[in-house]
Parts: structure tokens; sequence; C-alpha cells
RNA sequence: GUGGCUGUGGCGAAGUGGUUAACGCACCGGAUUGUGGCUCCGGCACUCGUGGGUUCAAGUCCCAUCAGUCACCCCA
């Protein structure tokens, strides 16, 4: 236990750390070039603004929240995901006063308390961005072609949109009635999960994995057959706009949600390949939901896509981006007072932006040698007492093997330049 | 919360109840004087996840537990 991390937590070691930065880049500067600003919030809240933000009755509230008391007796959570402290920061601090619309964006840790599996964790990452202040059908549009343009700058391929329209809450709740009543006479043949959902969530039938269940529902309506006017207007605009942008989606008229707050536009996008959480990110339309949360009715939409899902796509597709360890130069030394000059060095190189690194240990010169290798050293700079007594140092080529005898007082401006103009060749 | 599979050195992986638990990679050291990448030699396991049990004898069988993994529910 006091050498094992916690279930469903990972820890992200130095071989693996690039492909995060990379990652991080392309998000911060994708999230920029659309005009989205970052917020941070806690990674803790009050427990009830989850309860209100993302809904009793969800999975995540009902069974998958970190929830504690701190020591004033407050009940805390750990946030399972950004949507709700986007909204409680937005109301808090009257960001519904600034000019509007109001584009956030959010990368950090989320925490769900389920079982582990591949690409699902209880710790797991997210980024997400949040529009408040417009209904515009062009602002959902734009949202899912913005994460369509972070998975391509990616490189990712064979990525799909699937998009729907879930209503209004009234749309939504005619629907269920409708959908209940063409279920009524068989809803004795659907599978035991459904059966559950009937009552709790019958629009989660449409999309059961169950063949029987698909079976069954196959010719049920659709909540398409159930919109307002209203609502049918926003997401043929909604399309209106996709398709003159370019971007590719399929209409999945059984496409559901899980979170309590969506309205109109819900879209999810999926990969191919990464086991059975095939969703690398989601999102959708909440336009009651900053007024649900204590704010004046503004209107929203969001998304969100789970970092690790997307590392997990592109090392299928093999897009890798490992690195090892290197260093430009590689400082070996013999005895005390010659480890003592190769600090000094390695402080003066490092100084002028050359990355150095050297032994510390007094191995033998053979050992600092193959660290050398091991650390992709363009040169080495061999000191030892011939060299100290000489105040010279020997300037090894690593790659044709060559070398140099250089005096100790020109090796820095030796270097620095030989290191300038090696870059400008590139 | 439910189910399947798995758990041997840093990693990968043999081991069909019986003396000192293979091997590969990695790591460390060496192959005449202070020099890397190849090759050769050598070194590197006090709990075979943990705790019980069966047995004369268990890494090998049984039970429990923990963890990993995959899937379900659900989601990123």
């Amino acid at each position: 236990m006091l050498t094992t991390r916690p279930r469903g937590t990972n820890d992200i070691l130095p071989g693996e750390i690039s492909k995060w930065h990379h990652l991080e880049e392309v998000l911060r500067q994708v999230a920029g070039l659309y005009g989205f600003q970052e917020i941070r919030t806690p990674i803790f809240e009050h427990t009830e603004l989850f309860q209100r933000g993302v809904g009793e009755t969800t999975d995540i509230v009902e069974k998958e929240m970190y929830t504690f008391f701190d020591r004033g007796n407050r009940s805390l959570t750990l946030r399972p995901e950004a949507t709700a402290s986007a909204v409680r920061a937005f109301v808090e601090h009257k960001l519904y006063a600034e000019t509007q619309p109001v584009k956030l964006y959010y990368l950090g840790p989320m925490f769900r308390y389920d079982r582990p599996q591949a690409g699902r964790y209880r710790q797991f990452h997210q980024f997400g961005v949040e529009v408040f202040g417009t209904r515009e059908p062009g602002v959902d549009a734009e949202v899912i072609a913005m994460s369509m343009d972070i998975y391509q700058r990616l490189g990712l391929k064979n990525l799909t949109v699937e998009l729907n329209s879930v209503g209004c809450p009234a749309c939504r709740r005619s629907y269920r009635t409708m959908l209940q009543e063409f279920l009524e006479e068989s809803k004795e043949k659907l599978c035991g999960i459904c059966q559950n959902r009937f009552d709790k969530n019958p629009m989660r039938i449409l999309d059961c994995k169950n063949e029987n269940c698909q079976e069954l529902t196959k010719n049920a309506p659709t909540i398409n057959d159930a919109l307002c006017d209203d609502c049918r207007d926003h997401f043929t605009g909604v399309q209106e706009y996709l398709n003159k942008m370019g971007v590719e989606y399929r209409l999945n008229p059984r496409l559901v949600r899980g979170l309590d707050y969506y309205t109109l536009t819900a879209f999810e996008i999926m990969a191919e390949g990464i086991g059975a959480q095939a969703s690398i990110g989601g999102g959708g339309r909440y336009d009651g939901l900053v007024e649900q949360c204590g704010g004046p009715p503004v209107p929203g939409i969001g998304y969100a896509m789970g970092l690790e899902r997307i590392l997990l796509t592109m090392e299928q597709q093999g897009i890798d981006r490992a690195t090892s360890k290197s260093v430009q130069v590689y400082i070996a030394s013999l005895g005390e007072k010659a480890r003592l000059v190769g600090a000094a060095l390695a402080q003066e190189l490092r100084g002028k932006g050359i990355t150095v690194e050297k032994d510390y240990q007094d191995k033998s010169l053979k050992a600092q040698m193959k660290a050398a290798n091991r650390y992709n050293a363009s040169y080495t700079l061999i000191i030892g007492e011939e060299e100290l007594k000489n105040e010279e140092v020997v300037l090894r080529r690593m790659q044709d093997s060559s070398q140099e005898v250089i005096p100790l007082d020109g090796i820095i401006a030796y270097l620095a330049g030989e290191i300038k103009e090696g870059d400008d060749k590139r």
C-alpha cells in the first residue's frame, strides 16, 4: 500500500511527459486562436454544486463522487467535471456583466470513483471550453469545429462527430412520454438494464448494445419527431453552419448524453480501436444551467475532452512522441579538482543556453563516456589531471569520434560558436 | 456496484508439488596505461502480490484479500 498509487490513478513519468507537454501546448494554442481564455477553478467545490449542476439522478452524483467532510464539517467534493465549476465562477464573479459571449477554457484533473478500465481512470484529465451568453447555432458549430481542429492538429484520423439535438425541456418531456408509449407493449421483452431505464431514462434504451433491444426500438420515434419549431430551427441552423464550415458529422438521433443539464445540441467525438470507451470528447448546450445554479438566465454551450483517451488514440494510431533525455554537452572529469572546474564550465555553458549534463560521482572515464553516449551528447568535454595542469580541455565530437585540445579559457566561446553554427544548419 | 482473465528480480518472461527459482533486456563492473556506441566476460532475488489453509513437501493445489487488466452500468 505504501508503495502503490491509489487505484485508478497514474504517475506520469519523465519518459512520457513530453507527449503531455505537446498535447497541452496544442490545446492552449488552439484555445487562443478561437478566442478562449483560461479559467482555473478549485479542484474541489461544495458538494451541492455538483448535485445541483450535474443532476441528482446522474450516475456521477449517485455513485461516482469523491465526497468528504473538511474540519469545519463542510461537505466538499473533488470535481467530477468542470462545467459546474465554470458556471459557479461565472455567476460568483458576475461575468455576465461583461461583454457577451464569455469564452472560457480549462485544463486539469477530474475525479470519478469508478472501476478503472481502458481509457477510464479515477483521476483523469480534461480539457474543455464553455461559451456563455449566446444561443446562436453558429456558436455550437464553432465549438464543434474547434474540437475537430484540435484533433486534426494532433494528427488524429478516423474520428466521427456524432450530432443530435435533445431539444428543450418541454420537447424532452413530450418525447419521453412518446417513447414510453411506444415501448409500453414490448417492455417485458427488454433486457433487465433497459427495464430499469424505462422509468428512469427511457432515451438510454435507444443506444443499448443488446441486439434484442435494438430490434425492439428499431422503429421507435426519434427525438427529432418531438422537437418544437424553435428547437428544430436551432438544430438545422447548427447543421447549416457545420456544412458551410466544412465540418463532417453524422446525425445520430439516438445520441443521448448522460448529464442532466444538456439542452438542444449534443455531440460526441468517437475514436476507433481504444477499447470500449471510444468517446474521446463530447459536449452540448446547457441553456438552463446558469439559472439553475443561481445566476441569471444565460445560455451556454461547452465540451470536454479526455486527455488520457486522446493520448491513447494517438498511441494507437502510431503518433509517438516519446523522447529520451538528451543533452548538448557532457562534461567528464577525473578527480576532485577537475570536477570543480567542470562544475564552473557547466554553469557558464548553461548561462549561454546550452544544455549540459555532467558526472557527479567520480566514475571511471569509461563509465562517463558511456553516460555521455546515453545522454545523446553532441560533445563531451574531458578534464583530467593532464588537462588541469596545462589549463586545457579535450573536446570530443561524439558523432565522428574526433577530438581536439582547446585552452580552458577559450572553450566556452569555441563551443558556443560551434553549437550556434550547428543550429543554423538545421 | 457486477463479471472474466492475470499477479515470479527495474522490465519482459520460463517454471506440468519435491534438493541451490531458467533465460532475455536494462543496470553496474571488467577485457594492460584516462575515452562511448559493436563484441566478449562477470555481478545483480531476506517476502515467487499479501494473509490463511491442504500436504512429509507449494511459486506450483484450496480459500480469502489486495492490486492490475478487460468488459458491463456509465462516462472523458
